[in-house]
RNA sequence: GGGUCGCUAGCUCAAUGGUAGAGCUGCGGACUUUUAAUCCGUAGGUUCGGGGUUCGAGCCCCCGGCGACCCA
């Protein structure tokens, strides 16, 4: 550090600039590497060139020169600073002043060295951005802690990181677009909330001075987007961050990213075969393929049809014991109780059947993605009745490689109903259950205006990132939270 | 919330309880065709923090911090 801040000093008494405000680029790595896709060895162009790049390796020979040059694209040139090229006051600066991770221009002729590599042969070149800290060797990778703490660092050395972000650019692109070609309409709903509620969740609270009011991050868009249906928005959709105040772990991060979107006249089959379709497009777009591959090595079907299992089915199976959602509470508990599975002593019915779905049936599914089907009606306060079984609500949960990675229903649009069933969640709430939802009178205004018959889905941006790259949370997302250092 | 593993030089990693090391990076020097250049020389440490056991702790024990993975 100490000694580039004086090479950074010494640049000034040269009477050069450390930190340009511009350098006269005339092109750009890769317009020159496309230009001359094959020249032969040791050739000269004759073309004039002025590029700008990262110094990723120097390789000094005295006389001679070599810096390989990166571009934010990755894409790579050489350059040679030569005495014959520059004199031998710019080769002595050279020599003296540029570090790797240094920003460097050049400008000069496009040749092929002896070995025939691309290169630019300065006439002149010049600092672009000195780098005062060094790069850490660029041939290992970072380790973990450092790559989420110093992404920039990361960025710079493994290609693969800045492969990712543009994987999740390409990955939420594809999705608008696919949304975009039905008719959808991409709205903004509010991320500060008066109140919480979409999904039951702790909730981050904060304070606005000016209203003198308590405001909540939220922890879902489900509400307002239901809003906009009502007033006759009626294929909708939004991807944004969510806040929940829990846990981080390989799968959670306290603020993701979700899709979520709402058809009027579609129910949650309908909701089913178009987030199935917009994965696959999401899949294409971005590997060119439904299968898609692991840095593991394993590769994962997403093509075709999905395969479906019923929940209370699954779960009957697994207990060889018909559990339906007239099967007694204390049965339930007994239960999970056996399979050693920890449930809060407040659990609904709903949630016991839950438990002992993802304890017994979730790592049977073997890679596929699976929809599961039909889930209790005391977990699910915003789900419209399952048309024919009673005590069941027509809603799916997406799983992919044993993630959770989407949910859907045939929404709820009864506003008595509703009323019933958020009075309820407000009840656990009023008995200290933090996650229950609160009670939203406009919310159910807006539904008392009559709302049509409607599907929505719910999808985790972050999470699909990891299905189509098999990476951790923390690498799908560039900036993620991390506790501060000491 | 529980368990396992990890944290040592700028980076990646070594080091039976017995003098903290290597490679790369850095710094000085040589070199006009190098590709992670090469060669010669050289510098570099609060071993995550705190406490304990011991003649002696990077290593063993306890508490804490940060991270990864697994489980709930």
């Amino acid at each position: 550090m100490r000694i580039r801040r004086d090479k950074r000093d010494r640049l000034a008494g040269a009477g050069l600039e450390a930190y340009p405000v511009q350098v006269p680029i005339t092109t750009t790595i890769s317009a020159v590497r496309t230009s001359y896709p094959e020249l032969p060895i040791d050739h000269q162009t004759g073309a004039l060139v002025g590029i700008a790049g990262r110094v990723i390796f120097q390789r000094n020979t005295g006389k001679l020169c070599f810096a390989t040059l990166r571009a934010g694209d990755g894409s790579e040139i050489q350059a040679m600073v030569s005495l014959a090229g520059v004199g031998e006051a710019a080769l002595d600066l050279w020599k003296d002043i540029v570090d790797i991770g240094d920003h460097i221009f050049i400008h000069g002729e496009v040749i092929t060295s002896k070995r025939g590599e691309l290169s630019v042969l300065a006439d002149s070149w010049l600092m672009a951005a000195k780098a005062l800290r060094p790069l850490p060797v660029v041939h290992k990778p970072l380790n973990e802690e450092s790559r989420v703490r110093q992404r920039y660092v990361d960025l710079i050395v493994r290609p693969q990181a800045r492969q990712v972000a543009r994987t999740r650019v390409a990955t939420v692109a594809s999705i608008r677009k696919s949304l975009d070609a039905r008719g959808y309409l991409e709205i903004e709903t509010p991320m500060l909330q008066t109140m919480h509620g979409g999904a039951t969740a702790r909730p981050f609270v904060t304070t606005s001075n000016a209203f003198d009011l308590q405001l909540f991050l939220r922890i879902a868009p489900e509400l307002f987007l239901k809003r906009a249906v009502v007033g006759g928005l009626e294929r909708v959709y939004e991807i944004n961050r969510n806040f929940r105040n829990e846990g981080a772990d390989s799968t959670h991060s306290p603020e993701f990213a979700m899709l979520e979107f709402y058809e009027a006249y579609a129910d949650y089959r309908v909701m089913a075969t178009i987030t199935r379709e917009l994965i696959q497009a999401a899949a294409r777009a971005v590997f060119d393929s439904e299968q898609v591959t692991h840095p593991d090595g394993s590769v994962h079907d997403l093509s075709g049809v999905w395969p479906e299992v019923s929940l209370y089915e699954a779960v009957s199976t697994a207990l060889s014991f018909e559990v339906t959602p007239m099967t007694p509470h204390d049965k339930l508990r007994s239960y999970c109780d056996a399979a050693g599975i920890s449930v809060e002593p407040t659990a609904v019915s709903g949630k016991l059947v839950e438990e002992l779905f993802e304890h017994y049936v979730i790592e049977s599914f073997d890679g596929r993605p699976t929809f599961v089907m039909d889930f209790p009606v005391d977990t699910s306060p915003l789900v419209r009745d399952h048309r024919t079984d009673i005590g069941k609500v027509e809603k799916w949960d997406l799983y992919i490689n044993g993630n959770e990675q989407a949910t859907g229903y045939s929404e709820l649009v009864d506003p008595v109903i509703q009323r019933q069933r958020l009075t309820e969640q407000a009840a656990l709430g009023a008995r200290g259950d933090a996650e229950a939802m609160q009670l939203d009178e406009d919310f159910l205004r807006a539904l008392e205006h009559g709302m049509p018959p409607t599907g929505g889905v719910g999808l985790g941006i972050d999470r699909l990132l990891m299905a189509l790259t098999g990476l951790g949370i923390r690498e799908t997302i560039l900036f993620p939270l991390v506790k501060p250092e000491r």
